[in-house]
RNA sequence: GGCUUCAUAGCUCAGUUGGUAGAGCAGAGGACUGAAAAUCCUCGUGUCAGUGGUUCGAUUCCACUUGAAGCCA
């Protein structure tokens, strides 16, 4: 049997990924798949640069705008949720494309991860931060050491996020986080991912970044932030988005509004750094340079296809 | 015009009691399996403003030149 095709789109943030994506979606009968850690929580929309509806063209795009902010989520929800909508699209008859910047979200499709049934312990994290506050990292490291050694060999003893989720894994099911990737991998990946990574120039990039940073501001980003700091009181995993948590900390009063705004420049040309070694380690991975424009860029992804 | 201070990495600045120099930031590269817009690792040669002088040896001391800041006219 013939595994479907589907088509990836990823890249740095602000390297026009979105619009790529609509316009593929509407040339082959697509629909989208955001692949987006932080456009998946309804009602934060300027900082996390989501499509509106009118940007989206009636494309149907889903894994957006979908969860709360007071909500958990992670790569192991995102791969259970993509898996189901690429069933959806595929029952359908249309194409699913997977858009988006998340590496490791899109990296648990392309290697087809099964993450086990494992749910999210909160009093097992707490009670192992108290502990590396208490003890001290180093001797977190050196149990994480014997419960799982080549996993900990991989990591630096100042990993601490790491350290104690190799630990959380073996509190909470006995086995090694060694042990569970294996088993994750057994099974073979039902689709042949296409993979496109949109890329510009470097300085080009850095300064669509921080156009976009002042856009963000000027569309009411900081509003954005009071707002639903009004309306929630925790935020297990949104608030460390980009451009969220400085803007709390200029709430807070810890730092002046202009030096938020160039934090949020510095930290996203950061990120956007970090996203590009992730893409380049796939060998498959076909580069589109973002200043040859959507029509050139969308002939390549359309040459190469094979159905 | 006079006096004072300063001139060192892309930026902000240390430093060398004279043996050619190092931090932070910026920047670059990398890692990444349930928080990932997160978390972590690695990377610093630059006419030490220019020209002369003293010296075995000057970025360091001296003189002059240039530039900047401040003060006095």
């Amino acid at each position: 049997m013939l595994k479907p095709e589907i088509i990836v789109i990823c890249g740095p943030t602000a390297s026009g990924k979105t619009s790529l994506g609509i316009e593929l979606a509407k040339k082959i009968n697509g629909e989208i798949i955001s692949a987006d850690s932080m456009q998946i929580y309804k009602e934060m929309n300027i900082g996390t640069a989501k499509p509106s509806k009118e940007e989206q063209q009636n494309i149907e795009h889903y894994l957006l705008d979908f969860k709360s902010p007071d909500e958990r989520y992670s790569v192991a929800d995102f791969n259970k949720d993509a898996k189901i909508c690429i069933e959806e699209i595929l029952n359908k008859g249309k194409k699913p494309i997977i858009v988006g910047g998340t590496g490791l979200y899109i990296d648990s499709l392309i290697n087809g991860i099964a993450y086990k049934e494992i749910t999210y312990d909160e009093k097992v994290r707490k009670k192992l931060e108290k502990e590396a506050e208490e003890k001290g990292l180093e001797e977190l490291y050196l149990k994480a050491l014997e419960i799982d050694k080549e996993a900990t060999q991989k990591i630096s003893k100042n990993d601490k996020k790491r350290i104690l989720r190799i630990l959380e894994i073996y509190y909470q099911t006995g086995k090694t986080k060694t042990q569970l990737e294996k088993l994750s991998k057994e099974q073979p990946n039902p689709y042949n991912f296409k993979m496109y990574a949109l890329n510009w120039d470097r300085n080009i990039l850095y300064d669509r970044i921080n156009k976009r940073v002042d856009i963000m501001i000027k569309e009411g980003l900081i509003e954005e932030v009071k707002q639903l700091k009004e309306k929630y009181n925790h935020f297990p995993t949104a608030m460390q988005g980009l451009g969220y948590k400085e803007v709390v900390e200029y709430l807070e009063g810890k730092i002046d509004k202009e030096e938020m705004i160039e934090k949020i420049k510095k930290e996203t040309r950061h990120y956007a750094k970090r996203q590009l070694t992730w893409f380049r380690r796939y060998e498959q991975i076909t580069w589109l340079e973002g200043s040859c424009g959507i029509q050139n860029n969308l002939t390549i992804i359309l040459e190469g296809k094979s159905n």
